[in-house]
DNA sequence: CCAGAGTATGAGCGAATGCTCACTCATGTG
DNA sequence: CACATGAGTGAGCATTCGCTCATACTCTGG
């Protein structure tokens, strides 16, 4: 007696997207809904709110915010930058990272969009996956995804902000993912991987990287390279007595946006944000406690783009 | 007194964007975003049903249907067609115009986002307006918009169809809109008209077009070019004893889709869809009454790709 | 300065929404 | 074969939404 559904999760997804069709362009009831598709309401009301979950709904807002244009233009003049995006604030006790994710992803969608190859840079953290979880799914085979840190977690397994294969999966791009730990205690092991040829392709690419997108961390007590168990609290210490302030795909820097030598940085697995000269090197951060370090990162030129929230805006500039 | 506002329009629709953010991107409630922007509830809920009318919202459905996609690809192979779009049915009484609309958008989108200048031929009709409606806003001075038809109606006015200058206006691009009316009945008038040199830049262009986007009109009683007042009842029984079934940019064609030489023919004040060699024309169109018309131009190949709704594509394969 | 017209504002209310809870049914396990 | 488990389903209900109406306010012309 079965019918159809040739594959039910498939098929499940299919209905959800017709019913959001529905809602948000038909601008249909709930209860029509149910009607048109033979379902009860209920069963309507939870196909829409499936589709919203799974991200096939895309709001965009056509409408550049006076008040956050004009923080635009003076981050760009302050800093000297070549990219900036401020998105408006979400109410007070709103997650930033939720706020700025889609503004991040329509700056990213411009450079998918480049018909000629792009090499794309990325790093890792909640905020990069939170922007590529905002990405419409685009074809954009002549591109390359190359990662900057190695997505290897202490525990061994792959590394849960890991970015590259989700941007890879919805844009079918080549992706280089760096086949490495986050930190490698072993001198002689960070030697060994560093030589690898696979590596090496990694390096170069990233070297010659077109635009670098990556999350900008707090070194604080608060530190997602601490909270998340990559470094030690005593690592963390001795970061911070040497004056790190922040750090951009694990590379700490102090207040003045100087990159590090420390027992640390020479454990990292991964590389230097760089990239091809005139390259877009963009930082997406959002939240008080990444003003100190985006003021740093900004002042020491480690990045040429930003793309923050109204509040963090306002903070770097007061 | 006065504290902001140089611009009351402006402010209002910087007001209604931040309402529309805060409640679609921030998932606020209406009550949230009154208390947020210091209003009242009713006031933000006004400015969201604001933000929604000036089309400052986009919705995008992130996921292609499987019942569309293979009505796509049997309307591709039995047609021989470069670029089919059909967007999912919206309930039976529904408007299929307001349903293909988006997807329009979204095709249309395609081809501006191109660095290459494109040049970019546009038609007439309630689609082509409704596609533009939903075009984002995008920096375009790279392209140019070519009318294909007069904008001048009968009585004198610019047309209330008028697209390219709605489009041109969004995507800040050198636009060239005929100068004609849409119908000239003085043969003499017509040839003067033609011979002026900006209308010969414009029928160039016209030629070269990279992409052709043309609405199809039905020639029945119902006829667009009939009830809009651009033809009379005597035209349009003329056209239809030779055989007319439909018309593209007021050009009539008959069931094989064969462009008709006629009475009318001789009055229209337009240029026929075409564009360079392996140039795209596609039709905008959907809704029971131009299937018939839809078939036609489709046999006649004189289109190369269709953006149509879900039943239509249906009956247009049955 | 006044009068009138048109527009913005706030209250109220019915409809729509989404959340919770109890239930069913299919699947897998002892 | 009985039973546990868990995903999916439908009903009820509190909340939220959007529409209408009466009122206040502003702008313009006399």
């Amino acid at each position: 007696m079965k019918k159809r559904l040739p594959d039910p999760e498939e098929s499940a997804t299919d209905a959800a997207a017709r019913a959001a069709w529905l809602y948000y362009v038909g601008g249909l009831t709930q209860d029509q809904i149910a009607t048109e598709l033979g379902v009860s309401r209920q069963r309507a009301q939870r196909l829409v709110s499936k589709a919203m979950a799974e991200g096939l709904i895309h709001v965009r807002l056509e409408h550049r915010i006076a008040g956050c244009l004009a923080l635009e233009a003076e981050l760009k003049r302050r800093y000297d930058l070549k990219t900036v995006r401020v998105a408006p604030r979400l109410g007070e006790g709103a997650d930033p990272t939720h706020a700025i994710a889609p503004v991040a992803a329509s700056v990213m969608e411009r450079f998918l969009r480049q018909p000629e190859p792009q090499t794309i840079a990325l790093g890792t953290g909640r905020a990069l996956r939170a922007m590529v979880e905002e990405l419409p799914k685009i074809n954009c085979e002549q591109h390359k995804l190359v990662s900057l840190i190695g997505n290897i977690s202490p525990d061994g397994t792959a590394s849960n902000y890991d970015v590259i294969m989700r941007a890879a999966d919805k844009l079918n791009a080549r992706h280089y993912p760096m086949p490495l730990p986050v930190l490698l205690d072993d001198p002689e092991i960070r030697r060994s991987f560093y030589a690898l040829p696979q590596l090496k392709i990694v390096a170069l690419l990233a070297a010659e990287a077109d635009v670098t997108f990556v999350g900008v961390g707090q070194m604080s007590e608060s530190a997602p390279l601490y909270v998340d168990g990559f470094i030690s609290a005593d690592d963390l210490r001795e970061e911070r007595a040497l004056g790190a302030v922040g750090e951009i795909a694990s590379w700490c820097f102090d207040s003045q946006g100087r990159f590090l030598e420390s027992r640390l940085s020479r454990r990292v697995g991964g590389l230097r944000p760089g990239g091809r000269e005139g390259a877009h090197t963009i930082g997406i951060a959002a939240g008080p406690e990444k003003v100190t370090p985006l003021r740093a990162a900004l002042k020491g030129r480690l990045l040429n783009g930003l793309v923050t929230s109204e509040q963090t805006a306002e903070a770097l500039l007061s």
